[in-house]
Parts: structure tokens; sequence; C-alpha cells
DNA sequence: CTTTCCTACTACAATATGTAGTGTAGGGAG
DNA sequence: CTCCCTACACTACATATTGTAGTAGGAAAG
């Protein structure tokens, strides 16, 4: 699974899927164990009507870019994430993370001070309890 | 000026922009003061032939994304970047970073670390100083 | 054997980007 | 004063991504 693009002006899912994506990948990842497009359409159809054809391409598209798997069973299919949402979250924050440094080394560095602080001050402590770890261990 | 996208797989202003319109950025911040189509198509063409056409186009694109200025001058219109390119990369590794922790929390302050160290250890040193200095402040 | 249901295939719209042709207006050459 | 050249505007087409959905086919169930 290769993730693309990080979209600057969404949130959550959104950064990553498009809309209907987002919506689909959230009900995939609610649900416990693996499930058919039709559940999923049953879920998405109660907000907004919505064709059965529709959530089957967008979830066999996501099952081609690997972000899906998807099972034979009687007479139908069961789909399943590939990562858990948490895996998922951890493989792009770690990618995120590496690809803004590499890009932008030190300059990222004085904008997270900032950013910790804004968004969440005790963050602060806990990283500089990190690298004080990671110091120690050397 | 709002970009929608930071490409994953990419690297440098290709995070931000199509390959082509990479290329035009780059000859538009390499030089010094403002430049016509013609000259950024010139350049362009010795690589590869390209039309005028092509150039304009997607120079007038960045016009319309507000990436670009445009200026009549006689019989002719000049362009520059509206921004710098040490301002867009510094507005953008802000934005990033901003993002990166809102939708990451305390996950990406992780590694962040990890991340500087493999990258350029030197950086967690500047880190570390960063959180003190602001600390202090206070 | 027919109906029902799930899936595959196909198709179309919108957006982003790369690519380029045609049309046009106005300044400069003669 | 007329004609041409050039730079620009407009239009068009290709590919990719995403949302949307119709149609057709096959298999199961009755």
């Amino acid at each position: 699974m290769r993730m693309q693009n990080f979209k600057i002006q969404s949130s959550g899912l959104g950064r990553f899927f498009g809309p209907l994506e987002a919506k689909i990948m959230e009900i995939l990842w609610s649900s416990d164990s693996e499930i058919t497009i039709k559940d999923v359409h049953h879920k998405l159809d109660q907000e907004k009507a919505m064709s059965f054809n529709t959530v089957m391409t967008v979830m066999n598209r996501l099952v081609e870019k690997d972000i899906l798997q998807k099972r034979p069973l009687i007479r139908s299919f069961v789909y399943c994430p590939v990562m858990s949402r948490e895996a998922f979250m951890e493989a792009q924050s770690k990618e995120l993370t590496f690809d803004l440094i590499e890009e932008f080394g030190s300059q990222a560095v004085v904008h997270m001070v900032d950013a910790l602080d804004q968004v969440d001050p005790a963050l602060l402590d806990r990283l500089e309890q990190k690298i004080k770890e990671l110091k120690k261990d050397r």
C-alpha cells in the first residue's frame, strides 16, 4: 500500500482518501470483522441514497490500490483493510515525518516547536523527554 | 496561494507541483527578475522540444492559482513568483508541520525524534535547544 | 425454468496536469 | 497605408483520479 498524497486542506482520513473512499474506510475500520459490499452500501445508503455499484466500484479500486483485501466467500466477497487503522496512521505519520524533515530540515525543527506549543504544550515535554531517552542510550 | 497536495512519493518542488510546473517554478525562482514566457520556453525547449503554447498554458494556470503574478509590459507580459522560493518553502514547512501535529499528535513526536536522528543528528540538538529557549521565555 | 442477486464491465462527469493547434489583434516593416 | 509577424486568448485533446451509475452475465434459489 502506497499513499500518494497528503491533502493539505482536508483533515482525518480525507487527507489520504477521496470523500467517499474515506467514508468507506471509516466503515471498514469501524467494523471488527470482514464485511460485504452490501453491508457497506447499506450503511452509506442511510445517509445519502447511493447505488450499490458506486460502492462496489470504489471498494474494488481500493483493492487495486492495496488498501483493501477481497476474499471470495459463498456467492460473494468479503472485504477487510490490509492494515488496521492504527497501523495505517502509524505508517503515514512515520512516512510524513521523515519526508518533512528530509524536505525542510532545520526549518521544520523551528516550526515543530511552535506547532507543538500551539496544539498541545504537553507534547513539548514529551518530545524533550524522548530526546533525552535517545541520547542516554548512546 | 493555497497548495492542495503534498506528494508523498516525490521530492523537492515536485511535492507541490506537477513535473512541468516544477521546472517552470525552478526557472522563475532562479531568474532574479521578471521574465517572459518566451524566456521560460527558450530554456525548457533546450532540454526537450516543447510548444510555446504549452509553457504559456501552464504559466497562466499558475497565475490562476496565485502562484505567479503577470504584469503587462510593452507588447507582452512578464511573470514573477508571488513569493520567493524561501518564503514558499517556509510557508509550506510551517503549514505541513502544523498539519502533521494536528493529525498525528504524540505519534508524530515519536517519529520526529527517530527521523531527526536518521536524517541529521545535529538537528536533535537544535531541537532540544529550541525547546529550552521557548520554555525560558515563559 | 425463471427470478433474483451479486459481480464484472463499461461509461460518463469533474478536476488536475501536460500538450498543442487555431484564431486574432496590434505593432512594426515596407 | 497595407501586410505580416508575433504574442496572446481560446479551444481542444490526452491521461489520471475520484464519484457516480447502468447493463449484462452467471449462479443460486425457488
